[in-house]
This record gives structure tokens, C-alpha cells and sequence, in this order.
DNA sequence: TACGATGTTGCATCGAATGCAAAAATGCAA
DNA sequence: TTGCATTTTTGCATTCGATGCAACATCGTA
């Protein structure tokens, strides 16, 4: 029984705590973050509004920014999986816009644009957030590669077809504040794609005659 | 004749000597860098070898990071200028590829390899280097967009052909170590520019029967 | 209950970065 | 050349992020 639990069930008061008081950190420091600002909020004010110690905060995340960012891994996990899920007969760039529709849309919330503007406003951020794309891309390029068999000839396709969509995702990340607020997400989804589809094919056409 | 000196000629004892120290920090920095690695090197180990007080590391360069980048705002600006010394009625692709190949080849040296393996070495610095790409997206998309008289319904175009363009020169800058040392720097970007064409008609093409 | 493992805390320390005021170097004019 | 105003350089103090270490507390389990 005892044995039992500790394959699966196995939440006990520690990792429940434990949980929790990393809940509570990234609670306390997203809520300074916001009101004063990412650089304005100390360590220390964190830890104190948490109630830890400041040298815990380091227990639970690698530095001050990692809280901001702690959702990444997760979101570009979900994604590979929204890939790897696509019907195997389907093209590169159906699944790819498949994906990435239904992974943005269900990540699409209130605290995500929030911190989107938090981000916006801090330099120290934003580069952090320029690699936060960099490995959503590459395990974008993987999750395709692997629909392809792992065909080491389409590596490089793949891995620019990941560049260009993952591209479209943050022009599209831009572009979406400004949004009519009559578009729906799967809306503004479908129109982003369609537009950039429509562009490959013309830049396709126009390299052909240059020169 | 005073006078004429002052507008263009004004390199007084004072600039001059700015600028040698400059260079000076500059090139303690990155020999330490690559020597010991980025973090390795304390501030006061490039002080030191360059013979200035601490301090005065901050007259010169806002941050430490800062040494390693100091040369991409001319590479930037070199780009644009490139891409507006185009004729007119080339097309936008044509002119991107001729631009940027251009531009890129005349900055192809031993110190920039040098310095993209330190950055790819450190992860602190990986994170400037996307920030990098990011402002030079947005420059090249900039510098499009004045080609085309400015024209408000071509922003989202040439913002997603810089996408797709700095994408490319990013996977590039990748493959490149890779490369067939027979390669010269020119067939290596023509083989890739050709490349990035024929697979955007593809996906183009494939778009086109999707769902 | 006692033991080992894991989690938490305080303390010391390092290094990056900033503000400030004194000191040095420079340009300029009398 | 000398004296003065401006700019540059420097030293010093301080703040804050981050890390290592050892003592202490908590928890799961034999």
C-alpha cells in the first residue's frame, strides 16, 4: 500500500509544500512585477511577501527572471505534442498551422498578456524573450522533423519552416493588440496564416525572375 | 580654416584619446573572453589589462555584455544602407538577397567566428545574440518598407519577408561551421538564398490544398 | 521512536552596476 | 605661458543578484 502511493499518489506533505510555496513565490513575485515593475522589486520583496527566507528563493528558481518565464518550457512542450499529434499523411504546413492555432489559443489568458507587457517594458526581459522563441523553434523544427521519419534531408526544410512560422507567430504577437476586438483568437489565427501562406507563395514566385 | 576642421575634422587630442581607450577595453575584453570564457572574466581583470580604473569600464560600455555586441549596431546600419542602395525596381526579394548577401560576405572575418563561438558557449550571452537578430528583423523590415515608398498595406509584407530572411541567416549562421571548406562565402550564401526561395514556393504551393 | 533524506534558513562572499564628489587632463582665451 | 571652464578619470560607498556552506527543521520510513 505504502508502496503503492509512492509510484504516482506519491504527493505527500513535502511535495505538496513544496508546490505550494513555488506557487506562492511566482504569485507574489508576478504580482510585484506588474504593480511596480521588474526591476523596481528586490528579492527580498518577493521573498518577504512569500514568506520565505531570501536565500529559498534560489531553491525554487534560478534567477529573477526564470519566474517570468517559468510557463515557457511548458507551452513549447504542449506544442511538439499538438505536432506530434497531427495526422501522419497531412502536409508540413497544415500541421503546422494546426498546431500553433490550437497550442496559442489555449494559452491565450488575461495573466499571459499582462506579462506580455511586462516583458514589452523591460529591456532585461525582452532578450530572454527573443530566446524563449529561439527554443520554441527549434523544438518546433524537431516535433516536424520526427512527422517526417527523421529524414535527415528535410532537416533543413524543416528547420526553416519552423524560422518562418515561428517568425509569423511573433509579428502575429505584435500585431494582435492592435487587433479589432471583433476578431476572435481562431479568427485572427486563420487570417495570420492565410496571409502568410499567400506572401510565401508570392516571394516564391517573385525569386524566380530575379536577376 | 580652423572653423573647417571643426565640423567634420574635430578629432582633438580628446576624442582621439576616447576612442584608443575604447578600442583598448574593447580588445583586453574579448582576449580575456575568449581566453577564460565570458563569466570567468571579472570586470577588473579587463580593467586591469587595459590599464584603466574600474570604474571607468562604465564610462565606456553600459554593461559587460554590452563589449561582445558593441560592433552589431554598425553591421545593422551597414545592412540598411546596403538594402536602400538598391535600384528601385528590383524586387524586394532580389534586394534582400543582394544586401544581405553583400553585407554579411564584408563581415565574414576571424575575429566575428571567434566571438560567435563565445556566445554560443554562453547562455547568458545567447540571450543578447537573439535580441540581436530581433533588432536587425526589424531594421532590414524598415529599411524594405522605405523601398517601397512607405506604403502603409506593404508594412506587414516586408515584416514577414525580414522574418523569413533573418530566419534563413540565422539557420545559416548555424550550418556554417558545417560547411564544405571548398565553399566560398559567396556560392555558400547563393546556395542558401536559392534554397529559401525554391522552399517558400514549396510551402506556398502546399498551402494552397490544405484542409 | 530513531534514523536518513530532503528542505529551509542564516551567514559570508563575490561580482556587476550605479551615484557622487574629488582629482586630473584637456581646450581655450587673455 | 598662465588661469579658467569643461570634460574625463578615478576612488569610494552602496545596492542588489547570485552562490557556497553549514546549521537547523521537517518529513518519510524502517
Amino acid at each position: 500500500m505504502a508502496e503503492n502511493k509512492r509510484t504516482e499518489t506519491t504527493e505527500g506533505r513535502r511535495e505538496r509544500k513544496r508546490r505550494q510555496t513555488r506557487e506562492r513565490i511566482e504569485q507574489a513575485a508576478m504580482t510585484l512585477f506588474l504593480q511596480r515593475g521588474f526591476e523596481a522589486t528586490t528579492i527580498e520583496d518577493i521573498t518577504e511577501a512569500a514568506d520565505v527566507s531570501k536565500r529559498s528563493f534560489f531553491d525554487y528558481f534560478p534567477s529573477k527572471e526564470e519566474v517570468v518565464f517559468a510557463w515557457q518550457d511548458a507551452f513549447a512542450d504542449r506544442l511538439m505534442a499538438a505536432v506530434a499529434a497531427r495526422p501522419a499523411d497531412e502536409s508540413s504546413v497544415a500541421a503546422v498551422e494546426a498546431a500553433i492555432t490550437a497550442t496559442v489559443i489555449a494559452a491565450v489568458d488575461e495573466p499571459g498578456l499582462a506579462r506580455g507587457d511586462l516583458i514589452h517594458r523591460t529591456p532585461a526581459l525582452k532578450a530572454r524573450d527573443q530566446l524563449k522563441y529561439a527554443k520554441l523553434e527549434q523544438k518546433l523544427a524537431e516535433a516536424l522533423l520526427l512527422r517526417k521519419g527523421d529524414d535527415p534531408l528535410e532537416r533543413p526544410r524543416m528547420r526553416v519552416l519552423a524560422a518562418i512560422v515561428i517568425g509569423a507567430l511573433r509579428v502575429g504577437a505584435e500585431l494582435w493588440p492592435q487587433r479589432p476586438p471583433s476578431a476572435s483568437p481562431q479568427d485572427f489565427a486563420r487570417e495570420i496564416f492565410t496571409d502568410l501562406w499567400k506572401m510565401l507563395a508570392e516571394f516564391g514566385d517573385e525569386a524566380k525572375t530575379r536577376r
